[in-house]
Order: structure tokens, then sequence, then C-alpha cells
DNA sequence: CACCACATACGAAACCTTTCGTAATTAGAT
DNA sequence: ATCTAATTACGAAAGGTTTCGTATGTGGTG
């Protein structure tokens, strides 16, 4: 029972996202990876990460006459907080329904499909054990 | 490519949860509904409700001295857009990443897993005649 | 050490969401 | 017709997010 749930916003999230596949990276690597699909000041980059900082989403230490900052969360534990909030929210709970979803959005490959697939005879297969 | 991104904030969510559920419903319906599980003036409900109007995303006529509002859009196609954002923008594009992470959250249930094992063998069968 | 380039810090504007108080309207009862 | 209770409409405050301009600080170079 979490008090504070954690939600990164919409900014943010970007932010996360460049962090987590690039690794602990500079303001400036940022902000120029966020110009690759948008355009965005260099300050309203900063000025988001700091924030970001304080929320302790991210960490920082100094390195020359800049920051650098890191993740303070793993993705996968992001991702899951994420869509466990969705999950309620939005499909009720019905973790099949989701799942379902997802899957007739049509963006899934033949390859994604087979390996889910696997996935779950491995789940299957664990759970029998625990039963 | 849609030009605007449809997205229903928090609170539009929640109370189009209730009307999905209840079908076409007046203001006072849904804020009973919402006071059940949290605190809100009737004004509250009634103006946010007045704003997803605005926004088409619910409908209403008047019956008698009141309105009776109704969802615009379907379920599942609000869920499908939901999803599809957050598999774009949390789980950079891989589906068998968000299904994997739904179904490691640990709160599906073996029947629920069950369900899923089937629409996948299922959605299987319909590529293959495709492919 | 003075300068320049670069980086951070600060503050505020613009915008959006959520909330609710108050005013206006309406339908039905007396 | 008038009053009352229910309902809608309106406007604005409070809080959060995103944006950026300007000020301040800092480290290396001449």
């Amino acid at each position: 029972m979490q008090e504070k749930v954690f939600k990164p916003t919409d900014a943010e999230l970007e932010i996360l996202s460049i962090v987590w596949e690039n690794g602990p990276s500079t303001v400036k690597f940022v902000n120029e990876k966020l110009n690759e699909s948008r355009l965005v000041g260099y300050t309203t980059t900063l000025k988001t990460m700091q924030i970001m900082y304080e929320k302790e989403l991210l960490g920082r230490n100094r390195s020359g006459r800049s920051h650098t900052y890191k993740a303070l969360r793993k993705e996968s534990e992001t991702q899951g907080m994420i869509l466990d909030k969705i999950l309620d929210t939005v499909f009720s709970g019905s973790a099949s329904k989701l799942v379902m979803q997802a899957l007739t959005s049509g963006k899934t490959s033949p390859k994604e499909i087979e390996e889910i697939k696997n996935f779950i005879e491995k789940m299957k297969g664990d759970d029998d054990g625990n039963i």
C-alpha cells in the first residue's frame, strides 16, 4: 500500500526513457535527444530535470562544470507501476482484458506473439509447481 | 496519424468508467457513484461532465429538468487508445514487453492466464492463415 | 586575472486540471 | 402565479505542468 503513488508526468517520462536507454546523461545530451523528435529549449529540459531531481526521479552528481543525471528507479519498476495504475483505472483490474486489448491493436508482430506464448507457457509451469 | 491524441484526464476517466458500466446517466447518479469511493461535490462532477461534453467525450440530452449523459466512444476504443500511447511512450513500442510486464505484476489469476493463452492460440491460427 | 563559453539557478508566465461557491434557470406543488 | 427544490451555468481559485527569459556561477584560456 504505497501512500504516494509515484507518477512521472509526460515530460518526465520522455526524459526517463532517454536516460534509461542511454545511461547517465547530461542535460545537454538529453536535450539534444529530445530535439530529435520535438523542439524544446535547453532551459526547459534543465528545469524539468532539476524538478525530477527534487522529486527523486533522478539522481545527479557534478562532473566538471555540469551535472550527470541518472535514473533512480529501474525501467521495469516504473513500467510496472504505470501499468498497474492503468490496469486499475482503465481495465477495472482485469489483466486479461488489458493483455487482449494490447494484442488486438495490431501492433504486435508474429515474432512477439511467439515470445509471449512461450512466456506464458513457462509461467503456467511455475504456477503449477506452487499450487 | 491522429493529429490530436484523445486523452481523458484522470477525473474524466473515473466518470467514463461509471458511464460505461451503467449506461447513460445523470450527473446526480454519477456523483453518487463517485462518492462511493471518494468525496466529490456535486458541482465538481457537473462541471467535469460539462467539460467532457464540450470535448465530445460525452453526449447529452435533456430529460425533464436534467441532462442524461452518454459516452461517445466505446470502452474498448478508449482502452485501445490509452494502451497504444503507453505502448509507445513507456514500452518503446514493444507489445511483448508490455504484456510480460502485465503478467509479471502478480495480479493475474491462473484463470486469466488460461484465457490469455487460449486467446493467443486463436490469434496465431488467424495469423497463419494470412501469411 | 580577465574574459568567454557553458552550465546551472531562479522566477514567472501560460496553460491545464480539479475544485467549488454563487447565480440563474426550470419543473412541479400549493 | 408563487414558492421551493433540483438542476444547470458561470466564474474563479488553487494546484500542478511545461515553458523559457534572465541572472548567476564556474572553469578553462589567453
